[in-house]
DNA sequence: GTCTATATGGAGATAGAC
DNA sequence: GTCTATCTCCATATAGAC
């Protein structure tokens, strides 16, 4: 791996760690092994390295979210790959993780690209959700933006409460009791 | 108020909206109007004051979620009323905040009263939701430790999404999606 | 108790040699 | 392209006067 790559990958794996705002450019050269001269030769800044660095993380977890929804079979079906898709739970979301960092929050770049990463997630979900709806594979009695939000928010919400017991059990209890949830008939079939 | 409690107040409120890692002593001393010497004289330091703005906002959220789950009346309005408490969306929940924040998960000591705190709140649900699977106002289909972590990543995650969006939105798709889901009858009762 | 002065180290970046 | 030197500013505190 070249310089400009190492720097790029070891600040997403820094940034996945320890926020914006908690990593210095000095933690970045020592994770790399890179010199000093090099990340500002090759970047503007401590930004515009994050900026690179995200852009990848986002692109990174994209490609993951339509491999499982975009796959084939029943729709049902990929939408329950990806609510049980294999994540590192105890390192939370890589980008999730940023929006609650106060530097990015303030740096409009930075912000929406984390903020356009998580919504084209939410567009491919509804579309999903809309096939599953149709194929009577899932109850109509919500919005599929609705039960998108719901689905994203277990996610990230699980990857929250993971990451403060140091345990993967809230996660998955999480999933699990959503999964339960949407296998249960609505309530026009009783 | 006295200077110490300006101290902590300034102290609740900026660990709130930038976290631990991104609220310097000298933020706090601008953002209280307290100076220097003060800020030593009542603490040993940074992470000393921190732990009691942390152990006062932890109490805070305790008692919040108390007054709704120990209220009178049906097990599952109390439950109703927890997830439709009305909280400062786009602000994010403070103690939910710092679970992502690096110096917090190395300080032992901050790490384990925001844990506990989350923890304390779940305890409480899983009492309340066994209680409405007794009185059948709640399916039986699911253990009640499983559905508390549901609803609590749903709030969680809901936050998560408010933040990015800056919309109140997601959140408020997320909990009702979950509502509306609860209602339904088990599959036992088709 | 609160003030101001001072200290050390790191963040974030620039300059110029090689 | 990469290195080392240097710069400014801020984080986090300590010291001692008032």
């Amino acid at each position: 791996m070249n310089t400009k790559e190492a720097l790029i990958a070891s600040t997403q794996e820094l940034l996945w760690t320890r926020g914006y705002t908690g990593t210095s450019p000095r933690a970045i050269l020592d994770h790399s092994g890179v010199g000093q001269g090099s990340l500002y030769h090759y970047f503007s800044g401590k930004s515009d390295l994050a900026r690179v660095a995200i852009e990848r993380s986002a692109e990174r977890m994209k490609a993951r979210v339509a491999t499982c929804l975009l796959a084939g079979g029943r729709p049902i079906d990929r939408l329950l790959a990806f609510l049980n898709d294999d994540r590192p739970i105890l390192r939370g979301c890589p980008i999730g993780r940023l929006t609650a960092d106060p530097e990015i929050a303030a740096d409009e770049t930075l912000r929406s690209i984390v903020a356009d990463a998580l919504q084209r997630c939410r567009v491919l979900l509804v579309q999903t959700i809309e096939q599953a709806m149709v194929a009577d594979e899932l109850a109509k009695d919500m919005e599929p933006s609705v039960l998108a939000d719901l689905m994203l928010s277990t996610l990230q919400g699980g990857l929250v409460l993971a990451g403060a017991a140091a345990s993967d059990v809230p996660y998955r209890n999480s999933v699990a009791a959503l999964i339960t949830l949407l296998r249960r008939p609505d309530s026009a079939h009783r």
